[in-house]
DNA sequence: GTTAAAATTAGAATTATTCTAATTTTAATG
DNA sequence: CATTAAAATTAGAATAATTCTAATTTTAAC
């Protein structure tokens, strides 16, 4: 694995967040003041691909890479905020009623978050990310 | 409703298939030859605003809109293909586990299918959509 | 130390989607 | 109906994310 792979999967393992392709791209350049934006995609395909990385689409939000460990998003459905849920774990329940051995599942729950919902009962209506119209 | 947003819905809900904007706007041209993508584009976000069709986005490629009834996706991670299963409704056991209300949930199960895992076999592999990778 | 392969770079190109502003259609009202 | 206001549609430009191309650099293998 290259360095700018490394810091690049580092990034994504030790973030909180959700990081758009951009945002690593801003992290990776304090590491590496050279690089450019399509070598962050192209380490990002080529670790999604051996499975190092997850990737997650937001409606109407550009795509997000996330740690590969398990758990499950919530998404609301109003603002596209992006949390993070640990479930117990559906492998095998899922797996037992599909024929066809499943790699991993992504799940996401749209619920409306707690700010949103607060707007909503004020009457105001938060501003809603175009996408999600 | 107005008409292009009935023929719309019509479409999605007649298809077996998980259109993108471009296919419906090709399929609406058929009904209304002066039809334009944006009204497609418009459409298709308030009648998922309204909650009457889903979204879908594989990595990599456009989005795709479905049907609302309850029903999980299959993703082959190798092509990208897109395929419905219905498993057994997940909305209580997940409840249980959250404490704020949940609208619904999307489910996709990655798995590679039969056509790729024959290429793989034979040892060739599939050429992989750019996205995907 | 040479060669081949892989990674990176720069920037153009592409694609999906959104935006803007003008126009048309629809619905509601007097 | 005639008028008006609101909503929908249109055309096309604009944007944003991502991919592609080709040249260059780095890395690894022999």
């Amino acid at each position: 694995m290259t360095k700018n792979a490394e810091y690049i999967l580092d990034i994504i393992n030790n973030s909180d967040s959700h990081l758009t392709a951009e945002q690593i791209y801003f992290r990776l350049k304090e590491k590496n003041k050279t690089v450019v934006q399509a070598t962050v995609y192209n380490n990002l395909s080529s670790l999604y691909q051996k499975g190092l990385i997850r990737k997650i689409s937001v409606e109407g939000y550009p795509d997000r890479y996330d740690r590969t460990i398990r758990h499950e998003h919530l998404v609301c459905r109003k603002c596209g905020k992006l949390s993070d849920i640990v479930l117990e774990d559906l492998t095998d329940l899922l797996q037992k009623q599909i024929n066809i051995p499943m790699l991993s599942y992504d799940l996401k729950i749209n619920y409306i978050c707690d700010e949103c919902l607060k707007l909503e009962k004020e009457g105001k209506d938060r501003a809603m990310p175009p996408g999600l119209l």
